[in-house]
DNA sequence: CCACCATACGGAGAGTGTCTCCGTTTAGCA
DNA sequence: TGCTAAACGGAGACACTCTCCGTATGGTGG
């Protein structure tokens, strides 16, 4: 990749984080073209689809989620307390940009989204919070990632369309927990 | 009202249902005006925002989750069957329409939403299920209707978003419900 | 150091959808 | 039947998406 390329590249995903943030991620491509100071085509050059250029602006808060499964697997604690610290973080990780938690919710189940990858990272977290629960012996029989992915992503995505704060979510993942655990 | 506004209304009306069956809620509100035979200007004279349009759309089937309601507290049965019995029913019937949970779930936290009394109408029908629940004996402390309806609303969009089948939504709203219940 | 060319740029413009304005038509009443 | 308020509907302004292609430039081989 040329030099030139890369510093446009780069710029258009830090401008495109920002408008997205400002305004959702139905906003004008055309302005983040405009505002990041390149022409349209070049930012459909880098990113034919308004998903590919999400998939590059979430990267950095996926490796997050990551993280955060490390961290609450380090605490001590009760399992019900650690799951539910979990689902907080994640919540709150993936709903950084307004639209965000449909957005990889849906995509958990579309074999052919470009952010598929992004999916992949978020639920081998999960299991890792899920196995150790198991061996706990404090998880329900048959429960599997992928659906703990879309009961906490069905609730983000709620929180996320109502602008509900974090009191008001934690009674939703509680229930959630409470039917998860034994 | 004028004979022909009423005629005029009606029609856009079922063509609106018809239109946003085939393609979803975002169809071209253009192309409604024309399969209905009326100007573009007629359509948004009636309906200024889409929303006012979805909402004339969406009365027939509140009234059927209210009828819901009441089959499912006619049925015997244990409470956690008749809780799912009615989460099922309720989660087949906003999902007639693609988008329709999330577009019903997030006006729920509105109360500038055009389709807000629609809403207020679900919301008691839940509250039937709720206080029958109660007066069992069967369902958790503190537990309102608002989140029953958040929890819910969030395993249909998911369920909406990603095509699942009842058979994989079940288990989800087994989760909810156990969540729920003492 | 320069010339070359693959690579990248960017804007004009076609296609599509939203929504409004306003001249024309018509229902319903006196 | 004639009048008028209500309703119609389409032309068109504006916005967004996405492409095509002439122009510019970075990087490299001579």
């Amino acid at each position: 990749m040329r030099a030139d390329a890369k510093r446009n590249y780069d710029r258009i995903v830090e401008v495109a984080r920002e408008v997205f943030r400002e305004q959702g991620y139905d906003a004008s491509l055309d302005l983040v073209a405009k505002r990041a100071g390149v022409g349209p085509g070049t930012l459909y050059r880098h990113f034919p689809t308004r998903e590919n250029l999400i998939d590059a602006i979430m990267q950095s808060w996926v490796d997050r989620v990551d993280e955060a499964a490390d961290k609450a697997l380090a605490q001590e604690g009760p399992p019900r307390d650690l799951l539910l610290h979990w689902f907080e973080e994640y919540v709150a990780l993936i709903s950084l940009h307004k639209g965000g938690p449909a957005k990889i919710t849906s995509a958990m189940d579309d074999p052919a989204s470009p952010i598929r990858t992004k999916c992949e990272v978020l639920k081998t977290a999960g299991d890792r919070v899920l196995d150790w629960l198991r061996a706990e012996g404090a998880l329900r029989e048959g429960v599997e990632v992928t659906q703990v992915a879309r009961l906490v992503g069905g609730v983000a995505t709620v929180a996320d369309q109502g602008d509900l704060d974090p009191a008001t979510v934690r009674p939703l993942l509680e229930v959630v927990a409470d039917g998860l655990l034994v």
